[in-house]
DNA sequence: CTGTGTAAAGCAAACGGTTCCATTAGGAGG
DNA sequence: CCTCCTAATGGAACCGTTTGCTTTACACAG
């Protein structure tokens, strides 16, 4: 059998209240019965039911992650990947964990999230993404429940959020290629609903407007944050009558697409074709060529939102004058495949 | 407030043990008063506390997984994101959460395993590698809980593991160079503590014995699985007087590593060197050449561990003449590091 | 009309903790 | 010597469910 707080209080002469107080350092506990009841849990091997606890104290000491829709999909790209190691690195230092949670829709993301949250099973959640008009986001603003958004909300200006200044990241993207010499340069936006792909696009378009270059709609495409959609845009790209000399992809998975497609056809980059994508994944510099990026601090991304989200549980009066949102700074790494001044 | 089971059997006018039998589907109740207490519930956003009921069914339906610490250094991420991303899917169709955690060192993941389980916070575990000696098997084992391994135990041999045939996988990877010509092989392993480096090293020598070809110690190189190990390994090979024409390496990350030393020096793959590793992890296709490599259907080996685990855990009497170890097959994908033959 | 079987629902005791309130025993102050 | 205070501990209620054991209420056979 499990030892419980009544045995150790039997075998130690003591009340269970006692034990407890032991257990969570109670001012008025004598040095001496302290020290009788520890060295009793320890020889008894006593271990406290977490359960047991979280019911009375209303607290689980774990928060959860909800991972966007298509999970089994998205879940491939090393984005996550980083994100999650950042967060449950964070959380275990603040003697929290984490639980891992998806749906097949939004939907579903609600019913685990409500289930979740309203079953008292985790103090928090972390959302790994930003779409607009979020049903998920509304439950979880109305209902008071401690959550940080990697990523921003369209709607709501005051909750907690981490995220990259994505306009001025693309803006740097698009401008790095400009100062290359490039006049032509195309985008590879991801889904339309995803606040990302629009913030990105948005620099994009600054860049381009700045330098008083020409903006074809053609030289736009939407895809998703997938390989395929490299592949796909680069075909479309390369068929062009006039066709762009470098481009901007909103992902590095994006990137690989276009890449492969063009190693494929056997043009050659940055000769043919000058690259840059974001996130700056570990695999950006293993590809031939290696990728320019944008890094975005993705493990930093989730340290700081799991950071945020426990202390925000723990203390959730906070917003004393202190911003909600957390900026995270990016920074362009440039490799071989931006690293060409086209003949024009 | 939130509202609790008595709340509703207030509202509707019968015993909270009628709820609670309504909630579990129990057979004597009648058809009028399930579907009353329903509508009540639905009304008043009812949702059981996870805390109350798994104090007192002693379940908690969640696993928990544990991620090595040196898997953030030792291992090609992509390998544990594909294996969470099989975890995560299948645990969520049986209706379970999965936690993850992760400790600094064999110590703190023995402490995060024990205060899960004795905590009863989850009620199994899935342990992402296959250590020599491992206290966290010990642990598990002799405390009679639930857990599956991917990989397999060196000390015990009716502990429930996912695994593939390591041994005959890099027997067939090792062939696979041999039939084409080869006679000078290479094998770049991993650390000798890990299982797996010592299945697949093992499966090199058999088919280099099995074709009577010479095995110098020289050829042999212990590293990690990353990618300075194949930088290395390659510069060590490559000052060989009789070097290797071909190599087989632990992991696909090892051989990027090769990949980019060899191409500083200006050596052509296969042409110089052939190359066949593990896991063909997506990035295998990309690189260029890409490489030829073993795939062991990572993401069916989390699928399968979870499956096996919450098996166990819902009957745990399942040894009856069934076998305990489930081993995934694995496929040989010969791309162009490896299509030469050597001119001898 | 009484005894018996059965379906439906209620009672109350757990599950393993925490915490408010009461109790006890000295020691200080008057 | 008697209060009164305080430090240290004990007692018991409670957190929200589940579940074994009763109880209730009929229907039906004898």
């Amino acid at each position: 059998m499990t030892v419980t707080i009544k045995d150790v209080a039997k075998k130690a002469g003591v009340s269970p209240s006692t034990v407890s107080r032991v257990l969570s350092g109670h001012p008025r506990i004598s040095l001496e019965t302290s020290r009788k009841v520890k060295v009793i849990m320890e020889e008894m091997g006593y271990t406290p039911n977490m359960m047991a606890k979280s019911l009375v104290s209303k607290t689980t000491n774990s928060i959860c992650i909800i991972l966007p829709k298509p999970a089994e999909e998205l879940f491939s790209n090393l984005f996550f990947m980083e994100l999650i190691r950042g967060i449950v690195t964070q959380s275990s230092r603040s003697g929290y964990d984490v639980l891992i949670s998806s749906g097949a829709n939004e939907k579903e993301e609600l019913e685990a999230v409500s289930r979740l949250l309203k079953g008292r099973r985790v103090d928090g959640v972390i959302l790994l993404y930003s779409r607009k008009d979020d049903a998920v986001i509304d439950f979880l603003q109305s209902g008071g429940y401690p959550f940080v958004l990697v990523g921003r909300s369209d709607r709501y200006e005051d909750i907690l959020s981490v995220d990259n200044d994505n306009i001025m990241a693309a803006y740097d993207a698009t401008n790095h290629l400009i100062s290359m010499g490039h006049e032509r340069i195309g985008f590879v936006s991801g889904p339309p609903n995803l606040i990302v792909s629009r913030d990105r696009l948005e620099g994009y378009r600054k860049a381009m407007q700045g330098k008083g270059l020409e903006m074809k709609d053609e030289w736009i495409v939407e895809g998703e944050f997938l390989q395929d959609s490299g592949y796909r845009a680069m075909s479309f790209f390369m068929n062009l009558p006039n066709r762009p000399t470098a481009l901007v992809a909103v992902d590095d998975m994006v990137s690989f697409g276009v890449l492969r497609g063009l190693n494929e056809l056997k043009y050659k980059v940055p000769e043919d074709l000058a690259i840059v994508s974001f996130n700056n994944i570990p695999l950006s510099e293993l590809s031939s060529p290696p990728i320019s990026s944008i890094d975005i601090g993705i493990y930093h991304l989730g340290y700081t939102a799991s950071q945020v989200l426990i202390q925000n549980i723990q203390k959730p009066d906070n917003q004393d004058g202190y911003t909600n949102r957390f900026v995270i700074p990016h920074r362009l790494i440039v490799r071989e495949s931006s690293m060409h001044t086209p003949g024009n």
